[in-house]
DNA sequence: CTGAAAGCGCTTACAG
DNA sequence: CTGAAAGCGCTTACAG
């Protein structure tokens, strides 16, 4: 078996008591001491029970990371190896370990918070998405289990700690650089309204219309579901209408992309004949054609400050709520130009 | 506190072991008594704890995945989200969960892969990438500890257990398959030959080469650190040479289409005037253009078996060590043309 | 079919 | 500054 804390104590002559304290580098044990055992549990290659650890601290040093369901946006690329990165960096540098769910559907991932919250499996949740009537969030809400979730919480907004783009807003300012070269007729494709990443941004489009005095028009809409399932056909008949539109704002680069391709069918070329911005910036935009003009959210950084700020809930319970809006940055390369005048 | 196993028992009227062997749903129990302490079980809310189940029966539940260092190529789309979904999906239909390694430095995982494996942390290891000389590869193998790797190990290749696709075999059917384009002249970008991935088919690259009676030049490899350094630059000094490639290998789509870009500058068109294929198949490459021609890895399958091999190593340490190379298949798009031909 | 008891490998008041 | 003792919440021979 491995070696444990009590063989270590026996070779260095001390009692476990002592061993531990060691471990924790508590203050009040003589430099002598630490040493003696220091250099024993060297030898004997000793690395403390982490299991036994946890349970006689009633803590796990670990954070459940809720990804959501494999079928939704939150698991595409890029957004989950960069996500990652980001809470792991954070993790890391306070000596936390990161516990995924495996979950591949809504009720498996349910389960499955319950049972990391009630077995105590670990010391809090971060969730990567934000769901429309989400059961696993109310569920973490009602336990008081500490949680952060990556998206702004459909309710409770003010009770919930999480971080987010200001996605209204910068969808909001999607469209306005549209207005500024000279666009009116601007579509919107493809959010899952089930997600309030989505909503917030289609919301920033419609108030955006709005405040320009624009009306809005569901034509120039295509719903996630409609363009997953008969993507060709909804981009068609867009193009199709009477007054078709002279920009589009797509959901995320992959969809920009992907509808690219279908007006290439119908001979409309990007940006000589309609202009496309997108979200998420993905690692390809900037070099596949037409380089795609998007707005980076900074992945990473959600991910960070998602685990900075639950490692300070986990830290002192009595922390006060907040969130906090990540910046952004619309990165224009040649997917966009000025109405009736010169690419941009 | 949350409620243990011993208010279960006193609330049902049995002993805690029986509530236990409920808990694992011993055959040895009554029916009648199973539904009794179900019921309370159900009526109290009570969870098994996770920490200390797993200090009593000496298993953890749970098999730790460990990534290559975030700048290295396994940490890139689309691979890392696939192969954690394959690996969820083994794992929780095991009912395992997953614990993801978060050093950022060779060092860092090193050091948590020892504390894994010392502290009792996981019951198993899924090495997510394979590198030549790997120190944290040597300590699992000297460990004893179940482990399994995505990726043909660099050593004792007959006496570890791994998942990887046949890379010197594909490699080798990229360039049969420019051959048969009637390519001579292939250059190869992109591999990190610290990694057995890129050396694999590298070396598959070379056989299908001499095989084919045709000579190796040095001046028609770049090297991945060439690439990232001075990408453009390596691209433009292929393209210079006395006898330009009429064709390149890329390691990765991603790398295709920063070629791609770096050849329009040269006014070098894809597939007009030089071929290109590649490995891994991103989701990107059938919409964006051109439409890229490349090799589909089964990334999830990767996962999954890696993940199914380690199971069933964890749940019976004396099964023969295995490994199976998962099936891969060229996808044909639109980057590759016959030479002095038509379009393939 | 069920229970009493020991034990998994730690931590942490309490006492000195 | 250090130790003896209780306890974290389970599981599992052993006994009946």
């Amino acid at each position: 078996m491995a070696v444990t804390i009590i063989d270590v104590a026996r070779e260095a002559n001390v009692s476990p008591s002592t061993v531990s304290r060691v471990i924790a580098d508590s203050p009040r044990i003589s430099e002598q001491t630490k040493r003696k055992v220091r250099e024993v549990m060297e030898r004997l290659a000793y690395h403390p029970n982490f299991q036994a650890r946890n349970l006689a601290a009633k803590s796990t040093k670990t954070i459940g990371v809720i990804m959501a369901h494999s079928t939704s946006l939150a698991f595409q690329n890029p957004f989950f190896p960069e996500v990652i990165r980001g809470i792991c960096t954070s993790a890391h540098s306070s000596q936390y370990g990161i516990y995924l769910s495996t979950g591949g559907t809504e009720e498996e991932i349910y389960q499955e918070v319950v049972s990391m919250v009630q077995g105590r499996k670990v010391d809090g949740i971060i969730l990567l998405y934000s769901r429309v009537n989400d059961r696993t969030m109310n569920f973490l809400k009602r336990s008081g289990f500490p949680f952060t979730m990556v998206g702004r919480p459909y309710q409770y907004e003010d009770e919930i700690t999480y971080i987010d783009n200001d996605n209204k807003q910068i969808a909001h300012e999607v469209v306005d650089y549209l207005f500024s070269l000279g666009h009116e007729q601007i579509a919107f494709i493809g959010g899952n309204l089930d997600y309030v990443v989505s909503s917030d941004r289609l919301e920033g489009y419609h108030q955006a219309l709005m405040e320009a005095g624009l009306s809005y028009s569901d034509a120039y809409f295509i719903h996630d579901d409609v363009f997953k399932s008969q993507g060709k056909g909804s981009v068609h008949d867009l193009m199709k209408l009477d007054a078709p539109p002279t920009a589009i704002v797509a959901h995320d680069d992959l969809v920009a992309y992907e509808i690219i391709r279908y007006l290439e069918e119908l001979s409309i070329q990007v940006p000589k004949d309609i202009s496309i911005v997108s979200f998420n910036n993905h690692a390809l935009s900037a070099y596949v054609k037409p380089p795609l003009t998007s707005v980076d959210i900074s992945i990473f950084e959600l991910g960070f400050e998602a685990a900075n700020f639950l490692l300070e809930m986990v830290s002192n319970p009595e922390v006060a709520v907040k969130s906090h809006f990540v910046s952004t940055a619309l990165i224009e390369r040649e997917s966009c130009k000025r109405m009736n005048g010169l690419v941009e």
